[in-house]
Parts: structure tokens; sequence; C-alpha cells
DNA sequence: GCATTATGGATTTTT
DNA sequence: TCCATAATGC
């Protein structure tokens, strides 16, 4: 064997895998707490690797310890993983955790990020292949329709038989699958009424001419690059060694073309993804991306991540119930070391009202700890954790600690399950309670507001909520509705600034022109359009030439000259460096009149906007001038500053995935509401079990309680309709769930399991006696020393309460609807229904009416 | 040109 | 019911 003389000849022997070996060296705590499956996922560095990761199964953390991997043992620098997310959350979280676990801030990860802005670094830089400037402007969904419909007009099309937003679905639906004008297929040729295709070509042509893309250009236009360019293609395949995509299942098929063309080189793809959680088909993706990722990628490693993190056995069966309905699954089974915690509860409500005030009780209980899940939650969870937060603190694994993160740091060294992050606040607030001297057990005698959620199938559920928290002065947040830069103020101040650094932009010049009123109609501005397309210049050019004719006379032509001037001197001074760009920023929205508008206006909301104003014009700082701001913002602008302590937070199914909460509540669930009639309707079977997935998803948010429930009636669109449970609660497991029952109805006492297996029936009956919300509704009205006809009455009434009805007293039955009671015996009541005749009914199935008093 | 009333339509949503 | 857009009147 060869001896070494020195190191130098050591370097030239074998410096790769030297080199290597001295990276791998290197400390991997970050590998330190994987589970196998996660270990395996993140040390198969080479080749496809699909990483099925089902809810809860630490699947941020692995995709994040792999990249680290892959920086740490120098298969890669920073510069060359691609990692894709689909929101910019997701990117956020990401770099920070990468971060975090490389115990360094990295300089660059520049390709960590959405598809979207991925895709907008590399089409600026390869723009003119599809006939684009490089400094193109970004359209929103709002300046697209608005485009649409100008065409759709000019081409002389009732756009009220032919709404112009039919087709901005139908437009986007060929871009998610990558289908530029000429290679829409035949089939596709009957859309919107003959004349989508031919419409698709003119709104391209026209994009083209403003410099501008719309959301689905941005994937479409790269895969025609790559697609028509092998060389530049192959430059990127070399370049990006390794890609990592998150949510996989969520990729339509224009990203799915983009990743496959990329990883055409090497195949060093990770795909992470659950199809259970696939619930954005509507929006294009494909669910059978992931299903064929091993036909895609032949000799595919196939990794599943199984073990649950979050959720109780209860949840994690439940959960797992109802999605053995769907057909075609690649099918995981998700297990836990928890113990076994509360089954879902689930409720019946006579109405939607009644299901918020239920709710919004059930929240007040757990939150001041009246509630005995509250005081349960103390005797399971907690009493360990104090425990063994009272080992550590003798430890003095605690000493000298001055923020949670440090806290943090310290538990993570320590084997145990305080090491587990999502648990970082509640560490925190025992060592805080003990710093100061307080005792540390009635921190777990509440749920606090922060820890629930009510998810909703769609937004319009959101009222009631909204409606009973207000009243009861619950402090609750809604997440998602309009994002900020959505909202109408940011939009006419940012046409604004585009119509400053970029005068061509016809769009923004639109938007503004009679924004503060100038007296600019729509006279006024066909004849700035008809001026401008004469002479083939931009609008802001041809309201130049107007002014110079004279062509509008009266207010609105000073005006227009007013404006003019302003935009020609705002340009000026954004190109002199006597200004910040935000100085600018306020110069502009003052001088054009626009601050005034908002001052003028009287309308509450108007305080607000102003407000959102100023938070744009802060927003700036962290850009070089307004140019830059203006390319970046229109996919990084998103709405999180969140402040004021506690709430409860109100969203849909979809915005909570990703998500979690200790506790759950899922209300709303009837057939035709959820799953939706529409879904169905549309998409028959696909889309039923795209419902299902989405009822996946909502149970497998819930960590430790989820209750789920349904009203008999339901106002939707003003009318009163009454439907049946959800499909999905009979799909539930019995065993796993409480059907929240009053105590001697079934002979059994809180509890008790379902005494049927069809739990329709047994919901059906379900009723709040025993529940903390109700019983401290009764409390509260002992308090009061007033009946609650209200809450009470509305109840299934049990055989004990038989005696409370009356004869002539108005009651409902689920099935007859209205009617007077005629006659009594025992548990048997002779009752004139309305529509059905006269009927002997048992009187469980009747309810009293609160319109009518006793 | 702008403010008012009438009409019709109504999931889920990121970029 | 409630919202956005279109037609109507001033």
């Amino acid at each position: 064997m060869r001896v070494m003389s020195n190191f130098d000849e050591m370097d030239a022997f074998d410096g790769a895998s030297l080199s290597r070996r001295a990276m791998a060296a290197r400390p991997q705590p970050y590998l330190d707490g994987l589970n196998p499956a996660q270990r395996t996922a993140v040390e198969t560095l080479d080749g496809p690797v699909l990483m099925l990761a089902g809810a809860g199964t630490g699947k941020t953390r692995a995709l994040t310890a792999r990249i680290v991997h892959l920086l740490n043992t120098g298969r890669a620098r920073p510069n060359e993983v691609l990692a894709v997310t689909f929101t910019n959350k997701a990117a956020r979280e990401m770099k920070n955790r990468v971060g975090a676990m490389m115990g360094q801030q990295i300089e660059g990860m520049p390709w960590l990020g959405t598809f979207h802005a991925i895709c907008v670094k590399l089409l600026r830089r390869h723009a003119e292949l599809v006939g684009l400037k490089s400094n193109f402007t970004i359209l929103d969904t709002d300046d697209q329709l608005r485009l649409l419909k100008q065409l759709v007009r000019a081409e002389g099309i009732d756009d009220k038989r032919w709404p112009a937003r039919q087709l901005a679905g139908i437009i986007d639906g060929w871009k998610n699958r990558a289908l530029t004008p000429d290679k829409v297929p035949s089939s596709d040729a009957g859309a919107y009424n003959h004349r989508g295709t031919e419409i698709y070509a003119q709104y391209q042509t026209r994009l083209r001419e403003l410099n501008a893309t719309d959301f689905g250009d941005l994937l479409m236009h790269m895969v025609t690059i790559f697609q028509n360019h092998p060389d530049i293609l192959a430059q990127y395949q070399r370049w990006f060694a390794y890609i990592l995509v998150d949510e996989y299942q969520d990729t339509n098929v224009a990203q799915y073309l983009w990743l496959r063309l990329l990883a055409g080189g090497h195949k060093n793809i990770c795909c992470v993804g659950d199809d259970d959680q696939s619930i954005y088909g509507w929006r294009g993706a494909e669910v059978g991306n992931i299903l064929r990722f091993e036909k895609d990628f032949p000799g595919a490693h196939v990794v599943r991540l199984e073990q649950n993190y979050r959720s109780t056995p209860h949840i994690l069966a439940a959960a797992s119930g109802v999605i053995e309905g769907n057909e075609g699954r690649l099918g995981k089974t998700l297990w836990t070391a928890a113990e076994e915690g509360e089954k879902i509860r689930l409720i019946g409500h006579w109405d939607g009202e009644e299901e918020a005030r239920w709710i919004g009780d059930e929240i007040e209980a757990l939150n001041d700890g009246s509630s005995i899940l509250a005081k349960r939650r103390q005797n399971s969870r907690s009493e360990q954790m104090i425990r063994e937060f009272k080992r550590l603190a003798e430890l003095d694994a605690l000493r000298g600690l001055n923020s949670r993160d440090q806290l943090f740091d310290r538990l993570k060294t320590q084997k145990s399950f305080l090491a587990d992050e999502s648990r970082r606040d509640l560490v925190w607030e025992l060592a805080t309670r003990q710093s100061e001297g307080h005792s540390l057990e009635p921190a777990f005698l509440r749920y606090g507001r922060d820890e629930l959620a009510i998810l909703v199938r769609a937004s319009h559920q959101m009222r009631a909520f909204e409606d009973r928290f207000l009243t009861i002065g619950l402090p609750y947040r809604v997440i998602g509705g309009p994002r900020f830069y959505e909202r109408m103020e940011i939009r006419d101040a940012m046409a604004y600034f585009r119509i400053v650094t970029s005068p061509d932009d016809d769009l923004a010049f639109e938007r503004i022109v009679n924004t503060p009123k100038r007296g600019l109609g729509d006279k006024a501005q066909q004849t700035i359009q008809r001026v401008a397309r004469e002479n083939g210049v931009s609008l802001v050019e041809g309201a130049r030439l107007v002014v110079q004719a004279k062509g509008i006379g009266g207010k609105g032509g000073k005006e227009l000259a007013t404006l003019v001037t302003g935009i020609d001197r705002w340009g000026r001074m954004a190109g002199s460096s006597d200004l910040s760009h935000m100085e600018l920023a306020e110069i502009i929205l003052d001088e054009s009149g626009y601050t005034t508008h908002w001052q003028n206006d009287k309308t509450p909301e108007a305080p607000g906007r102003l407000e959102n104003l100023k938070e744009l014009v802060k927003a700036l700082e962290q850009f070089e001038n307004l140019q830059g701001f203006l390319e970046h913002v229109s996919l990084i602008m998103d709405n999180e500053s969140e402040e004021g302590g506690e709430k409860v937070s109100i969203m849909t199914l979809h915005a909570a995935k990703g998500l979690e909460f200790p506790m759950v509540f899922l209300p709303g669930w009837e057939d035709g509401l959820f799953p939706s009639q529409r879904s169905m309707d549309e998409s028959g079977v696909k889309g039923l079990e795209e419902e299902r997935r989405l009822a996946y998803v909502g149970i497998t948010r819930a960590e430790e309680v989820c209750t789920i429930s349904f009203a008999a009636n339901r106002r939707v669109f003003g009318q009163w309709q009454s439907a049946l449970p959800s499909r999905f609660i009979d799909e539930l497991p019995p065993e796993h769930v409480d059907v929240l029952t009053p105590p001697g109805l079934y002979g059994g006492g809180y509890g008790a399991a379902a005494p049927t297996s069809n739990l329709h029936e047994a919901a059906a009956e379900a009723n709040v006696y025993n529940s903390p919300g109700w019983r401290r509704l009764q409390a509260r009205s002992q308090e009061r020393g007033m009946s609650q006809p209200r809450e009470t009455k509305n109840t299934v009434i049990d055989m004990t309460a038989v005696s409370s009805f009356t004869v002539g007293e108005r009651v409902f039955h689920q099935k007859f609807g209205y009617g007077a009671i005629q006659g009594i015996e025992g548990d048997k009541l002779e009752i004139a229904f309305e529509k059905a005749g006269i009927k002997k009914v048992v009187a469980k199935f009747i309810t009293g009416c609160d319109d009518i008093p006793f």
C-alpha cells in the first residue's frame, strides 16, 4: 500500500472522495430524532424518491433535513438545489427551518420558492424566447378578467350569456395543462360557444403587446421554452443537481411537465405528498401525478411516513375510516404512539344558528376552564408534562434562559417529548410561570383560543359564527379572505406606481384614469382609446395627444392635463435620486388626489384603507426602488400580519391544510353542503372523493379533540332548507365516536358509545344535555333567573321530558313538519300536522317550537 | 358623468 | 340573504 508523504499528494490522489469523507465527518445533528422512515427519506439522495407523507407525519421536517443533508455532505451547493412549494408561506417556513437546522443563516438558497416565483426568475432571463421583454408585468386575476372582458365585447359577444369569467376559467384550465392556443385539442373546440380557442389566441397576443403575463403563463411559457430549446433545458438540468417538491399531489399538468423536463437528466427528484390530501382538483391539480410517479420514474424509491405525531388514535381511526371509502389510493396506515384521548364528538342541532350558539358556548367553557374536557386534558397530557418539566428544572437544564427559542434549543438535546417543537410555547409558559413563582397547574385548565379552530366547507358558513361570536364577545380571526394585495386601494395605488415606472402599462392607466373621480367617464376614455389606437401609442401618450389637441373640454380636460403632467413629473422624480422611493410613493398618492379621496370618504372602511396604504408604503422599504417592488410584489405580498392576542380561528377546510389545532370544530356536515352538491354534480364520483379527502384533511387537523356537527335546518340564500346528516358521518367508525346524547335516553350515561351502528340515527337523536356548553348555558340562565326557552326547547325531548308537552302546543317533527298537539298518551303524542295530517308519534322525535310561548 | 335602483347569481383559492 | 354588475334617472 502506498504511503502518503504529504497532504498535497493525498489530495491529488483521492481528492473527491476525501472531501466527501471530510464532509461526511461533519456532525449531523439534524438526523437525530428522525424515525427510520424519515431517515431513509432524508438519506436516499440519488435517483427519484417519492415520500408519501400522511397528515402529521413530520413531512416538512424530513424535507428540510434532506436539504440540509444535501448541503452538509457537500452533494450540492445551496444554489444548486431546486426546492419548490405552492405557497410563499411554505417556502418561507422551509427557508427558516433549513437555516435553523444548519445552525446559521445560509446566504443562498435562491431556488427555494414557489413554482411561480421560480418561474418568474427563469422567465425574466429568457423572456425574449416567448416574445416578451424581461421586465414584463404579471397580471392578477382581476386584470386578467378585465382584459378578457374587453376582448369579448370587442367580438360582439353577449357577455351575459357567455360570461368572461367562464372564459377565464377555461383559459386557466388550458394553461394549467400547458396548452398554448395552437395546442388546444379539437375536443375542446366547443368551449365558450365555439369561440374559446380563438379568443384565447387573441388574449395571448394582447398580453404580448402589453408585455404582460398572467399567473398561468409563468409556468406555461417556461414549459414552452424548455420544450423548444433543448440547450437551455440541458443547462438547467445540469445546474439543478437536486430537485425537491412539496405537496406533489397538488401539481397540475404544467407543473408536472416542468418538473419532468428539469429532472430528465439525473432524475434526482424527491417528491413529497399525500394522495389523500389532494383537494385542489377543481384548480387543475392532478392526483394522477402522484399516483403515476413510479411509472414516470422507474426504479423510484417510495418511502412511506406513517407515524403520526399530531393526533390521538381515535382521531386517526376516524379519519382513516372516512378515507377508506376512496378508490385507487396509494394506501397508507397511519399510527401513533400517543395515548387514547377523546373520541370524535358528534352532535346534531336544530338549525345553523343553534350550531353556532352551541359551539360558541362550548368554546367559552373550554376557554375559562369550566369544561370537563379541559380538566381531562390536564390529567392526561399536562401531568406528564409537568412531571417532565420539573425533572428538567431539577437538572438545571433550564437555568439562565431568556427566550423561548433558547429554551427550545436546550430542550432539543433532551430525549424527551418536551423536545416536540409544537409544545414550545406551552413549555415556555411553564418556565415563565415557574420563574414568577406561580404554580404550574392552572396553565392547563383551559384551552386557549389560539388552540381552537372552526373549519367550514364554504366561506359563507363563516357568517353564522362571526355573528354569534360578535354578540357574545368572543375574539376570533378569519383566515383566508381577500389578500392584502387584492384590496381595491392597494391595487389602485400599485396601478399608480406601475404607470409611473412603465408608462406603457395601459391596464394600469385604465384603472387610475378616473380614480379618484376626475370627470373622465366612458366617453372621455373612449376618446383617449381611439386617439391612442390611431397613433399606435400607449394610452398615456394618447391622453397627452388628446390634451394637446384639447380633445376633451371642461373639468375633465383640465384634470386629464394635470394627470398627464403628474405622471411625467413623477417619472422624472423616479429617475433622479433625490428622493427615496418611499417618499416618491407618498408624493404620488398625495398629488394624484388618491389619499384625499379616501380621507373624504366617510364610509366605515375608509380609515382602514388609509391604514393599508400606509402599510403598503412601509412594505416598500424592503426594496431598492419602485421597479423592484413591482417586479416581486405580485407574487410575495401576503396578508400575514396578525396581532391582538388569542383568537379562535375560523377558516375553510382548504385554508386549514397544513395547519393543526388541539381542538377542531367541523360544523355543517350535511349532505349537499358537505359533501357539496355542486362538487358531486360537476365531477361525480371524482368530486365526491375529493370531498371525502377534504373531510380527511379536516379531521386530521385535530390534535386532541375533534367535534363534528350538523344542523337539520339551514337558511340557504334566504330560504330555509332541511338536510340530512352528511354521508361522511355514516363512514365514521362508531367505536371511535361519542354521540353527545342526553342521559337516560339509551340507558347509558355520558360518554356511552353510540347504541346503534347507524350513526345517522344516533346522531339525529343527539343533543347537548351533557356537554360543557349546555351546562354552562343552564348555569347562566339560573344566574339570571330567567327561563331559556330558546336553548332548552330546541333540544330533543327525552322520555322524562314528555310531560313538558301540553295539548295545543305547536311542535315540529323531522319528517312531518309543523303541527299542533291534540292528545298525549304516555310517551306517544297525537299531532295534527299542517302538511301530513293527524299522526301518532313517539315523543322523542318531536321538538318544541321556539316561536310559540307556553 | 354620476348616483341611485333593479336584477341575477351564488364553492373551495394560490400564484 | 347579500353581493356585484347593469340599466335607469338626474
